[in-house]
DNA sequence: AAGTCATGTTGCCGATGTCAACACGCTGGA
DNA sequence: TCCAGCGTGTTGACATCGGCAACATGACTT
């Protein structure tokens, strides 16, 4: 596509969107402004419209690109494990831990008013996440961890929880001082609200 | 205090957090301006100013409002039951509609960067929300309808279960169409988490 | 009756998102 | 080799925003 090679100034649009990631991750979604994105990248303020639309376009590939790292996060949380379900589990907690790390791409990721229709990218790098979640959930009924119930179902319930955890520990609202009491505390609701007979 | 009475122009910091609330509601948390709050309410732009320190202090203001309505709605939507366990379900979905009602105030609630030191009204308002959900836990605990394990500890359990259907589906990741499909999800996620022996 | 102070207004500033016009420099066809 | 076209970046402009300062108004107190 686009990414062959360095041409004149340098290959603008991952400069871009980490200028962006790293601004947004110090200054909040809110507060994060595309002339600032453009100046720490070294361009003019209009430099950035070559490559994103508008100031949304350039969020919603910061938001793809989370959810990509997301999805890695959530693997490779599973990874050193080998039981199914401790695999769901640590991935769960590897979603959790995701949010905790970057709280404000998180926010971006989940909150950002982005419409679907208008960037593709970003929705379909969101499915992906749970599409990964689901796998985990699959093999857990597969090696008869978990009942084999309505698995769209189940993994929506996994979901459910490792988001509100997420979303209620970002917004400051846990009455945890550590991430380590967090990460606990969501063991605790994983436990409980996985159907297993363990 | 200050809002014995009406006086010069009508009590105006009123009329501004209605105003807010409403244009939230139209166009959302990021495309809300303090200005076009000021000209609805039919003052100059700078009149806010005199009820509210700037923009957050507003912001805060409309969580505030946010909160004290949820606490009430989940009040509501407990009332007609007589068992505590179907209260606490009922008072966890209405926290959920809530949520699907008004999304974007429930957005302001939890994810506008407030600073609790700075606002400490909105603060303490979210934190009845959550002691008005506890209170509900612990009915169940005294009629032995749920175990009397770590009281506060189950109480945010529940939350964070209602709390990510809301977010979910308010960011529109949840694969139902109609609000009553969401709410059947909620059903199931609560009875699913939920310790109990019934 | 007078003055004080809360309340609201006008004018201004720097910053932002975005558009339009222009400049640069690599590419390919003659 | 040269030139033209186009992708890329820049400059300049405009409306709008949040917020400050100075000013105007009118309802209370005394």
């Amino acid at each position: 596509m686009r990414r062959a090679k360095p041409y004149h100034h340098g290959n603008l649009r991952e400069a871009l969107l980490k200028a962006a990631i790293r601004l947004i991750a110090e200054v909040g979604p809110t507060a994060f402004t595309l002339r600032e994105v453009a100046r720490r990248a070294g361009v003019s303020h209009n430099a950035p419209y070559r490559h994103f639309r508008d100031r949304d376009d350039l969020i919603a590939a910061v938001a793809a690109q989370g959810f990509r790292e997301l999805t890695r996060a959530m693997i490779e949380a599973a990874e050193p494990q080998s039981d199914a379900l401790d695999r769901l589990k640590r991935a769960g907690l590897g979603y959790v831990t995701f949010a905790l790390h970057r709280p404000e791409h998180f926010t971006v990721m989940f909150d950002a008013p982005i419409s679907k229709r208008k960037h593709p990218e970003s929705a379909a790098a969101g499915e992906q996440a749970f599409e990964t979640l689901l796998g985990f959930v699959k093999s857990c009924q597969d090696a008869e961890r978990l009942p084999s119930g309505d698995l769209r179902r189940m993994a929506l319930l996994a979901w459910t929880m490792v988001h509100g955890i997420a979303k209620l520990a970002i917004s400051g609202r846990l009455p945890f001082r550590s991430n380590a009491e967090v990460l606990k505390f969501g063991e605790f609701v994983i436990d409980q609200s996985l159907p297993v007979g363990r």
